[in-house]
DNA sequence: ATAAAATAGGTTGATGTCAAAGGTTTCGGA
DNA sequence: TCCGAAACCTTTGACATCAACCTATTTTAT
């Protein structure tokens, strides 16, 4: 009589089946590795991507606005932003009006990028949506979780 | 005539509306941090659960099979490992027929573990999935893409 | 039998992720 | 006016993620 309570493994094959948590964190994995691989010979990772794409706007953006477009903690968006303002991608500045705000600019070395890196992310985007019955209807879903 | 080619904001737009990688980090980092938020009483992360989770088989798993089931690189299985190791959830050993292998194995503190957070899971899983039209749809989607 | 290839895993370095705690600036109500 | 709340951001510390490079073991082809 050794045993104390087992976890039951039937629970377990219900959580690895079904847990949307770890269905989500898969996918997005994969689908970031992809990304990154194809964006590589750009020196860009799939989430330095979102955040140049993001920050070409008519108007700087703060980064209290990209850190809710892109549901990351503002901490981490401060962290990110290191190595793209090292590499000269991007300027950040105290906005004009707002002291506490700062604006976050695309310069124009970074906005080359995006323009060679445009036609890697449409082609290995066609890739992936083509493996999808409904890609819009994916997005809506993952859109209502974010 | 001082502008070189502008990265065009229709194609931002396009991008930010349309990226399955984006969609799919967005709603990642959402989830997560919500079962980050249900655990913390138990000290566990989102990440942590599942890893705990994975090794409830009748035989432990070696690590490449879990690192293929969580679509996880094998070096991050092994970083990951080390705080539940140092909490005494996990025991790691060598395998007894291949040297090269490692055995991954629930401790009893790590079941025990299993069993307080799996009613947390549930009940936070039920939350997230009433969200969702469609969950087993959802989750065939984001299998295809892992 | 043995050398080459394949497999399993670890280490290092760079970056990504967030909570907690704290600073500065702005705003709104007394 | 002025003071407390709210907003914006940073730093720190812990953990997560992967590529590149490495060792050790097993398997395979000759």
């Amino acid at each position: 009589m050794s045993k104390v309570s087992d976890f039951p493994y039937e629970s377990t094959l219900e959580v690895r089946d079904t847990c949307m948590c770890l269905h989500l964190q898969r996918a997005a994995r994969a689908v970031a590795r992809r990304f990154d691989e194809a964006f590589r010979p750009l020196g860009l990772t799939n989430g330095q991507f979102s955040i140049l794409m993001s920050l070409n706007r008519p108007e700087a953006p703060v980064m209290g606005d990209v850190a809710r477009l892109l549901a990351l903690d503002r901490t981490t968006l401060t962290a990110n932003l290191k190595p793209l303002e090292r590499r000269g991608l991007v300027e950040i500045r105290p906005d004009a009006d707002d002291r506490r705000s700062r604006r976050l600019k695309l310069t124009k070395d970074g906005e080359q990028l995006l323009l060679q890196a445009h036609p890697i992310w449409r082609d290995t985007h066609a890739d992936l949506d083509s493996q999808i019955d409904d890609p819009q209807r994916l997005r809506d879903d993952l859109l209502k979780l974010a």
